[in-house]
DNA sequence: CTGCTTGCAAAGGCTTTGCAGAACA
DNA sequence: TGTTCTGCAAAGCCTTTGCAAGCAG
């Protein structure tokens, strides 16, 4: 997955250019929501992201976030965290990494150790290939 | 997590001493989910089973199979998997184990290395403890 | 008996969809 | 100007819940 030279993208003209490099037309609703979502690293759900963009005026709509969320995803900008059965998170961190999810606090974060991966790599099912190598270590508060 | 001598039950009465060690009363909806559910390592949606109870005649309403297995979750008898964003997975096999999820077929298995695991253990958050492991390998058909 | 369980139907939360109007190239 | 995108409201899917009737001990 292609990165740009920065993930800490600020102003709009540098999510212009990163929107168009992913095959994204630049609208003003994706520019304002990647302006967000890409400032920094950081897990979301679409609802979070909807109540933050709109409160203090309408900028999005649900139906948008939906779909805009979707194709960051396909496009490879951000990605997707399957923790909570609940809802999707969403990572604004898309070189390999894995998470920590704290069952009590809901809360999603990464785990610093870049390296951390398997012992080894299993042999996979005949007739498939990798899509995907996700780590969760659930933790609680203690 | 406490396991019985065997994972494969067949017969009412061992259902019904499996339920009690677990300290789950044992009605007749529970008998029959556990009976389907216990006899085999297995892994199935609520909405499958369901059907799959109900096929000849009605046996279990559907608030008492999401009731039932919430509480055999809660009892160890089985256990979630969290893999889909659309629904959840239930796993009859407690012990420790980790999986492959085709995005193709939507087909969730074991990965048959028992010994997997991590590289090594990463620093928990502070003020957490562990409450579980969970490794997806995404494969795709090739 | 007395409390725990079940079933039905309705409600709930998250996500997707259909379609008309608006924006982009 | 033609295609793509947005917003609204409605629908969809999985799961939970309220409550009356039924079962377990």
């Amino acid at each position: 997955m292609k990165t740009h030279a920065s993930h800490f993208v600020i102003n709009k003209e540098q999510v212009v250019d990163l929107l168009r490099y992913h095959q994204v037309t630049p609208t003003q609703q994706r520019v304002d929501i990647a302006l967000l979502v890409l400032a920094r690293h950081q897990h979301f759900a679409a609802d979070d992201l909807l109540q933050t963009l709109n409160k203090e005026s309408p900028v999005v709509s649900k139906a948008t976030i939906y779909n805009t969320l979707s194709l960051f995803v396909e496009k490879g900008l951000i990605r997707q965290v399957i923790v909570d059965p609940t809802k999707v998170f969403y990572d604004s961190n898309t070189t390999p990494h894995q998470h920590f999810y704290n069952v009590d606090t809901g809360e999603l974060t990464d785990i610093e150790d870049e390296n951390l991966s398997l012992a080894y790599h299993p042999t996979l099912p005949k007739g498939t290939c990798s899509a995907g190598l996700d780590i969760i270590i659930r933790v609680r508060n203690s």
